[in-house]
RNA sequence: GGCUGGAUGGCAGAGUGGUCAUGCAGCGGACUGCAACUCCGUUAACGCCGGUUCGAUUCCGACUCCAGCCUCCA
């Protein structure tokens, strides 16, 4: 039985879907007006291993991810960048693209853009306004009435009155209250707009969410989720929107990811500590990158530095070193469904990707044992190891590619390793074992290290 | 100040009322011409103070510290 941690309830509750054997799932995406980081890499490995597992155990996901690409920051860096916000957002999304498939990230099943659905939108909000629930103010603008809303609050307890002692909301004057918040913003000379009952503008931030969410999903679902810091206001804000409009209730449960941290601190744009995710892929290797964010568990900060991405790699290393050389067994016999049970087991407690991790490493021991002794169980064994990564979204590489990497600049390529390891044989057949030490030695400074075995030697990238 | 989490061996990171997490690193051994890989063995931990209990790292309470949200941020 899986159970999943509930953001609302505070617990981990027994999952069952609205619909048996069906799975809606809506996350919040990025708003692209910039490169996406780390922090946006981890939501989405995340929400990506969650999906590949919900799957293999069976069950129909829909998973839809939205793209915010109207907003004031793109319109802000459309505008410095001297291009259109089309011209900005396009571009970004395909950056994105990219970046979730160097990490081995399955693209959504559907990835709503919030500017093709301006009308659903613009919809959403007349409904509030007919309901009570929204009012169009003087200057152009549309507010939702906070205080109209009895359950707002409830995914992170809070309550108006200490928010309004807390006094960090904006002044201003349209407002009824200083807690409502915009649902479609009136537009400036120039900003890009839509006609609406309201006059021309755009969408507020929560409201888009609500009608793409809807309008894929229906007004119930089963999962919501996102990124550490949208409960609040973001979610909580969509709560509020969708329960009123739609008189029913919104996610039936809501997910979020934790923090990637840098130095103890959050990643995160405003604090300028970001690391993009190609900055990163330029210095570790792709599957390195995506092993360090799910082999920590989802809702755990998780601290970038040097020291964890190496100890990623070894953990990879090890996983590859077992698999390589070892033939992937058709049927994994008897095996295969003793240690599923058990990875399974630890998926079932909220993802837990750390319990699953030992449960991998246990095959990789009892794989490396069935090698040495030239067990035929190894085959069915590297079979289950690379079945049950997958769900992980790792260890599908070739082994020999993974371990002999690619050549960086100035670095010795394979064929030149090649050559050097049939020189270093010959001196050893000659037992000169000075001359075959210096080659491995020259190898060696080279981050190439050498491996002999009864069947020859073989070679892999430290790094 | 309000609201969420968290504090586990050298590091990372699960978990449990009384016997094992797991990975990296360390130590001893096997393998090897010597190594590397691998295998076997092994060291070592539960923030602080009380309480409940035969027994608490695990349950309860106080405290300290850390992080996140409360303003745009995944």
């Amino acid at each position: 039985m899986l159970h999943i941690y509930d953001t609302l309830s505070k617990q981990k509750a027994p999952f069952q879907p609205i619909e048996p054997n069906r799975i809606k799932m809506y996350v919040c995406g990025v708003t692209v007006y910039d490169l996406c980081h780390i922090g946006h890499g981890r939501v989405m490995v995340s929400f990506d291993v969650i999906t590949r597992y919900l799957r293999a155990r069976g069950w129909d996901v829909t998973y839809v991810r939205n793209i915010t690409d109207v907003d004031d920051k793109i319109i802000r860096r459309a505008g410095e960048n001297g291009e259109s916000t089309d011209q900005l957002t396009d571009r970004m999304i395909v950056a994105m693209h990219q970046d979730e498939a160097s990490l081995s990230v399955l693209r959504p099943d559907i990835e709503p853009r919030a500017t093709a659905f301006i009308g659903d939108i613009i919809s959403m909000v007349e409904t509030l306004i007919e309901k009570g629930f929204a009012y169009a103010a003087d200057n152009g603008d549309v507010y939702y009435r906070v205080e109209k809303f009895d359950g707002y609050g409830k995914l992170t307890n809070r309550n108006i009155d200490d928010m309004r002692a807390g006094a960090r909301v904006e002044v201003n004057a349209a407002k009824e209250s200083p807690m409502d918040f915009v649902l479609w913003k009136s537009a400036k000379e120039g900003e890009v707009s839509w006609t609406s009952p309201w006059g021309e503008g755009r969408p507020g931030w929560h409201i888009e969410c609500s009608a793409m969410s809807k309008c894929c999903l229906g007004d119930s679902f089963d999962i919501h989720g996102g990124g550490p810091d949208l409960p609040f206001p973001h979610h909580e804000n969509e709560i509020a929107q969708s329960e009123a409009a739609n008189g029913c209730s919104y996610a039936n449960l809501w997910m979020h990811a934790g923090a990637v941290r840098v130095a103890n601190e959050k990643m995160s744009k405003s604090l300028n500590n970001f690391f993009t995710i190609r900055d990163v892929l330029q210095v570790y290797n792709a599957e390195v990158v995506r092993y360090f964010l799910s082999s920590v568990h989802y809702r755990s900060a998780i601290d970038y530095s040097e020291d964890s991405l190496k100890d990623a790699r070894a953990g990879l290393e090890r996983f590859y070193q077992a698999l390589r050389g070892v033939a992937i067994a058709a049927d994994e016999g008897e095996l295969g469904a003793q240690y599923e049970a058990r990875f399974f087991e630890a998926m079932d407690d909220d993802f837990n990707t750390p319990r699953a991790f030992a449960v991998l490493f246990e095959i990789v021991t009892e794989l490396n044992k069935a090698s040495r002794d030239g067990s035929a169980e190894a085959s069915q064994l590297a079979a289950v190891l690379k079945r049950l990564g997958g769900i992980i979204g790792l260890l599908q590489q070739d082994p020999e590619a993974f371990l002999q990497g690619e050549a960086k600049e100035g670095e010795l390529d394979s064929d030149a390793i090649e050559a050097l390891i049939v020189q270093r044989a010959e001196a050893k057949k000659a037992r000169d074992f000075a001359e075959s030490d210096r080659i491995r030695d020259e190898l060696a400074s080279q981050g190439v290290i050498l491996k002999d075995s009864r069947e020859g030697t073989s070679w892999f990238r430290e790094s």
